[in-house]
DNA sequence: GTCTATACAACGATAGAC
DNA sequence: GTCTATCGTTGTATAGAC
């Protein structure tokens, strides 16, 4: 596993060069510009160009490093469902709908604040019919499944009222994505740009309101 | 206004012969195809090749109806703006906002239901920031404005709680849409397709109820 | 008015130079 | 390993035949 013979031991020059340096470099803006393209025009509307320009290569060196335009937007959907599955979290149910919801819209929303283009392709590429993403969704819907559950359980605990868990988890989905795929409608309406950090947290305050009396979680839950 | 010389009076023999027949059934099917492909694959990522394809056309044919790609996707749009306005309905403030808020839910449940690909035409359309959309949206930003206003007014006369009007209306956009929208996600979870007529009744009724929470309209409201 | 043959630019991708 | 020159295909659109 030895990279290459021995060098000068100058601290600021590197002995041993990482295999694919340049390359790390080159697939970390690679991905960002992707993102942004497959965000703004879709799978079939985005071009190899358009990404390669944004990237700062030309269009055949992007094609060196990506295989195929599939294959990079396959690498960019299994980082959004990465994404996904790190954000979901109803391990620590004990703690009741209230915290357990509340924690979670608001790790939703953060997302979608920070990472709307992401959001964005994920609802594009699931408008679709989703081909390419149903095949990294196993882990995502056994996830989806144990929360339920645990809504389910505390339905029965008498925390919160008989909503249907699936459709409880639906909505706040619906809401929370809302304000990443439809930022700009957002904005358009509001007359405004979504804002700094005040104005942030009053919609996640406003959002977790609504979610939490829609579904009947009490002063207690 | 006379559309031609006079002819024999058969019934079953139309004696004149309305200018470009032809062409109003033609433009009615790419319509229809076009919605199709534009929910599908978006705007850049339509072709009118696909278009064609879909509507039962050569893609040289289709190019003597639509006059260009773009033209054809405003008038999409135009079609899709005009439902938008048409499902919205405020003018009944006096009834209350239970019966008001849920009306509007049904009707935009009604239309995810029934139209899910125009509703994906809309959403795709302002996920790219809305180019082409935003120069339609003046009467909606108008009935908008008037919307929040007659929400405003029921807080005032206390029949519901004091929510942000404009994100209350976010928030029914997001909820009611999501079902057109994320249709595939959501057939995907619960493990079958939206459904017949009590699923959608139930679907409503579910929608419905939490949103009218969310907004802490009483049972008075 | 309707449709076919065709133009030419942009597409994703790769062989081969460096 | 990296990048350039270039390929074959498909894209939107139109001139001109019917």
């Amino acid at each position: 596993m030895t990279t290459a013979a021995a060098a000068p031991a100058h601290d600021d020059a590197p002995v041993t060069r990482p295999p694919g340096r340049i390359r790390a470099r080159m697939l970390a803006a690679i991905d960002a510009a992707a993102i942004e393209v497959f965000a703004r025009d879709g799978y079939q509307g985005a071009t190899t160009q358009a990404i390669a320009d944004v990237a700062g290569l030309s269009k055949a060196q992007l094609h060196y490093y990506i295989g195929s335009k599939e294959a990079l937007y396959q690498r960019v959907l299994q980082d959004i469902v990465d994404d996904w599955i790190a954000i979901f979290g109803f391990a620590d149910a004990h703690h009741g709908p209230r915290k357990v919801l509340g924690d979670y819209i608001r790790r939703k929303m953060l997302y979608s604040f920070e990472h709307p283009a992401r959001s964005r392709i994920f609802a594009a590429e699931t408008m679709r019919g989703a081909p390419l993403l149903r095949p990294l969704m196993g882990t995502s819907q056994r996830r989806t499944s144990q929360a339920a559950a645990v809504i389910t359980a505390w339905i029965d605990a008498g925390l919160m009222r008989p909503v249907d868990p699936l459709l409880l988890l639906f909505h706040i989905w619906a809401v929370t994505q809302h304000y990443a795929d439809y930022e700009h409608q957002i904005a358009f309406f509001r007359g405004r740009a979504l804002g700094d950090e005040a104005d942030r947290e009053r919609l996640i305050a406003e959002v977790t309101g609504f979610v939490l009396r829609g579904a009947g979680v009490g002063e207690g839950g």
